[in-house]
DNA sequence: GGTGAAACGTAGGCCGT
DNA sequence: ACGGCCTACGTTTCACC
């Protein structure tokens, strides 16, 4: 993980489909040996992968919330549960577990205010380990790297 | 935004550097019509760019939290003078403005708790408008999709 | 790490529906 | 207006230095 390694990751984290060619010269080092480094940071997973980022309103996504989650139980198998009630629910876009005063942190992302009260009554409410259920709604992101 | 429009967003979002003829089999159409209309998708900017996903952890991140904040005034100025502190800050990854108690979300990702500590300290701790912080450190990201 | 050449993919004109 | 075909061009990829 030389300077090379890291320029060719800033590189890739700006714009994940830039040719080889041009990775090459922007780091300053041939074709041939920037692909072997690409190659390698794929092999060894610090590159897990490529991805599209898309414009949600265009895609009807106008509300997003960050829904903070408390259990009934502080059990392993309430965890699983949850996790297993979420995992397939496609507007949920990230779970995480935190510390504090409620276990769990979710992103979710709906086409509106009246899908996400759907959400909300259906996939949340009708979850028998969810005790208590924070919502804060996203008005704006001034800074958004991901 | 027919079906084939939506496959391929789904192809790209899995896989942002699929070369033009496999999403095209993937979605059963020809290369030239899919090169098209992946084209017409980035020009109407529905797909807004391409980017690498990274192991944080292999990148020496080791620490990542969620840090609520609330502002001493809830003035415009006072947003604008919050935005400002942290848009600088590279551990700062995301900073949502909220509804709720406190008016921002952040997601923060340092190297360490250690790193953390300093960030908490010498960043939120020297803003003025900040009146309230609360750290729900990330333990675990059972699901992840962006 | 660089060079070169073959294999492969891209991109745009053209035609048919 | 939209998909398929064809082709020149550029890029990727790999054996070799």
């Amino acid at each position: 993980m030389d300077k090379f390694d890291n320029k060719i990751l800033h590189e890739l984290k700006n714009d994940g489909r830039i040719s080889n060619v041009e990775l090459a010269q922007a780091i300053g080092l041939s074709p041939s040996a920037t692909l072997r480094r690409v190659q390698d940071l794929e092999k060894k997973k610090v590159i897990q992968g490529y991805r599209a980022v898309f414009d949600k309103e265009q895609l009807g996504i106008g509300f997003v919330a960050y829904v903070s989650i408390g259990l009934n139980s502080h059990t392993k198998q309430a965890q699983l549960d949850f996790e297993e009630h979420v995992r397939f629910e496609k507007e949920v876009v990230e779970c995480h577990n935190i510390t504090g005063a409620n276990e769990y942190l979710l992103r979710v992302e709906s086409a509106s205010l009246a899908a996400y009260k759907r959400f909300h009554s259906d996939v949340l409410g009708e979850c028998e380990r969810v005790k208590s259920i924070s919502t804060m709604v996203v008005m704006d992101s001034p800074k958004d790297e991901r």
